[in-house]
RNA sequence: GCCAACGUAGCUCAGUGGCAGAGCAGCGGUUUCGUAAACCGCAGGUCGUGGGUUCAAAUCCCACCGUUGGCUCCA
């Protein structure tokens, strides 16, 4: 099952930058076609990105419909003419006077350096500040298509005027245009949203807006992923833990979220007190490190949490259950001396890499965020922290990338990203370290010589938020869940109601060994019942009629191999005993 | 939060000022069937919520709620 990516970190290079040229060039096309429609456009921004291209303009009104297919044909007929694209160099003042009524492109010119040449590109009439490059001439973009509009804040800050934008892509030729939006429909089936009320697994409702409501093969679900990490945890030396829900504020007072995190925080009022519910445990783990006397003897001390966590999410910002208000995380934090820094990333790197190949996350996107200019903490613990992680991540074998000035205020981090059926990158697992927590909540050990010392804490999750999890799970599989992470994972079905007997003794049987077995019961026809177990994506129907009942056997059909033919009961108990053991497939 | 679109039966959607519709799902019956949709019938709605315009509102206007796409790709 082909997974689709947006980055598409395996296409030949000189596609690459053809189609870069292509989709750069058709964005000064839609730019020169929307200022013959609006004269008084002002334009941002225009340039090709991984799936397409688009321009930011600045126009009286926002597009519609209709303006977009006028725009198209604009566009059209200047491919038609196949006019070239004439590269010019600038002095700065000479450019300055050609923008002088594009106060956008204005700005942009006063932030190239000096020494950058100024060059523009001109097609036709229409001539756009651009270090390029294109392609030569308009007739060399083979195919496009306008695909949305949105709002966009110029230079992405609310603070700055709103643009309209206007979306697109364009390929080397129509069957690679095609191509790729037949691959968008493919994708929308596999949207966890779709998917997740087709096969019964949760609901929204607007009574409690971005929480989702787990129905029971959803819970089952989260329970099985749950208890997987449970069994992570207890060979990698975690400890869990059940804490509060709701917290009195001066908790958050002391934690600085009430000062750093206030609007995303949900309040409770009672008894004249007020209480904030959590957002992320730590507070309450700190809490608990320092309700005891610790020596260096404890350390590392590794305390799990899969507490319910609540945060206000921005109402634009939500989506599916991949940004939701209601949610837990395979959270935990690990207190330990800052010379255990590179063990504990080590092994929690390890666990990480064993978890994600077992789901068939290979190659996740992994973002090392070093100290920004505003930090506490000495720098020497910083470089100390920061070699470590990138020792860690080097000896890994991940890839990564690093992003100077990304860290958070209280320690370097590294990030590990997966992508969901469009290729929206999702981030999922995080380890943070944190020299903050530890000074606000005075957390102390004795080392061996006697001292008190302040431990490093490090924040981590590897699934991350459970519902994210899911969401870009059930995505990542098209919802057809390997056996061992099925709802249910056979159905039994009786080729007439004469066999309803034996379906449920066959279904006992597989219900003894803990395989979640279902009979379907009802007066229908067998193709039916077969019909609708593939568009659940159960993945195997067990059919049973006079020939089974008499030989004690089931037929069985797979979902993904069709009809395997009869076997003993015995024999399907351990077929499916063996798959379930191979997690991952 | 901001920009835009959307909200009609459980689901997918039609209905643009004049009696609220279809397919699927559901329910009842007939049928007892061998690997992706049997047949007949029945029921199902405060048209997201509140207000306004009008003789008349699902339809037009306003507000609110919710959902979706975008607001990170830098001349």
């Amino acid at each position: 099952m082909a997974q689709i990516r947006k980055k598409s970190r395996r296409v030949d290079p000189e596609l690459l930058d053809l189609r870069q040229r292509i989709r750069h060039s058709a964005s000064h096309l839609m730019a020169d076609a929307v200022t013959r429609l609006f004269p008084e456009a002002k334009l941002g921004i225009g340039p090709p990105t991984d799936e397409g291209f688009y321009y930011d303009l600045d126009v009286s009104r926002p597009f519609t419909p209709e303006d977009l297919e006028k725009v198209t044909q604009i566009m059209r007929d200047t491919i038609a003419k196949d006019l070239p694209f004439v590269l010019k160099e600038h002095e700065r003042e000479d450019i300055k006077q050609l923008c002088h009524d594009q106060p956008y492109k204005l700005e942009l010119i006063d932030e190239i350096p000096e020494d950058e040449p100024l060059t523009t590109y001109t097609h036709d009439a229409f001539t756009d500040l651009c270090q390029g490059p294109h392609v030569a001439s308009t007739g060399k973009i083979p195919a496009f298509k306008l695909l949305s509009v949105a709002g966009a804040y110029w230079r992405g800050s609310e603070d700055r005027p709103m643009l309209q934008r206007i979306y697109g892509t364009a390929f080397e030729s129509q069957a690679a245009l095609d191509e790729y939006l037949h691959q968008i429909e493919e994708a929308e089936k596999r949207d966890h949203r779709r998917l997740g009320r087709e096969l019964g697994l949760f609901l929204f409702d607007p009574i409690a807006p971005a929480s989702p409501f787990f129905l029971p093969k959803g819970a089952i679900l989260y329970h099985l992923l749950m208890e997987y990490v449970r069994g992570l945890y207890r060979r990698y030396g975690y400890q869990e833990v059940i804490t509060p829900q709701i917290f009195s504020t001066d908790l958050w007072k002391r934690s600085g979220h009430y000062d750093n995190y206030l609007e995303s925080m949900f309040f409770i009022h009672a008894d004249d007190r007020e209480f904030g519910v959590k957002p992320m445990n730590c507070p309450a783990h700190a809490l608990m490190y320092s309700s005891q006397l610790h020596s260096y003897r404890d350390l590392p001390l590794r305390i799990a949490d899969f507490g319910r966590l609540h945060r206000y999410e921005r109402s634009g910002v939500t989506h599916g259950l991949t940004r939701v208000r209601s949610f837990s995380q395979d959270d935990a934090h690990i207190f330990c001396t800052p010379d255990q820094i590179s063990e504990e990333v080590q092994g929690f790197i390890a666990m990480l890499q064993e978890s994600y190949s077992t789901f068939g996350f290979d190659e996740p996107l992994v973002m090392l965020s070093l100290r920004p200019d505003k930090r506490i903490g000495s720098d020497e613990i910083w470089d100390r922290a920061e070699t470590a992680l990138k020792d860690v991540l080097d000896r890994s074998g991940l890839d990564y990338e690093v992003k100077p000035g990304e860290g958070a205020f209280y320690g370097p981090k590294i990030d590990f990203f997966v992508p969901d059926a469009i290729g929206r990158e999702w981030q999922l697992g995080t380890i943070q370290l944190d020299f903050s927590l530890p000074e606000r909540f005075d957390l102390e050990y004795i080392a061996e010589d006697g001292s008190q010392q302040r431990p490093v804490v490090l924040h981590r999750a590897m699934l991350g938020t459970i519902e994210r999890f899911i969401g870009v799970l059930i995505e990542h599989y098209g919802g057809a869940f390997p056996l061992w992470l099925a709802p249910v994972q056979a159905v039994v079905i009786p080729i007439a109601d004469r066999h309803l007997g034996y379906a449920e003794e066959v279904k006992e049987k597989l219900v003894q060994q803990g395989f979640r077995v279902e009979v379907d019961a009802r007066n229908e026809r067998m193709n039916l019942k077969i019909r609708e177990a593939q568009l659940q994506k159960v993945p195997y129907m067990l059919v049973v009629g006079d020939r089974e009942a008499e030989g004690g056997t089931a037929s069985v059909r797979s979902r993904d191999a069709g009809d395997m033919g009869a076997l003993p009961v015995t024999e399907v108990i351990r077929v499916f005993g063996e798959e379930s053991k191979v997690r991952g497939r």
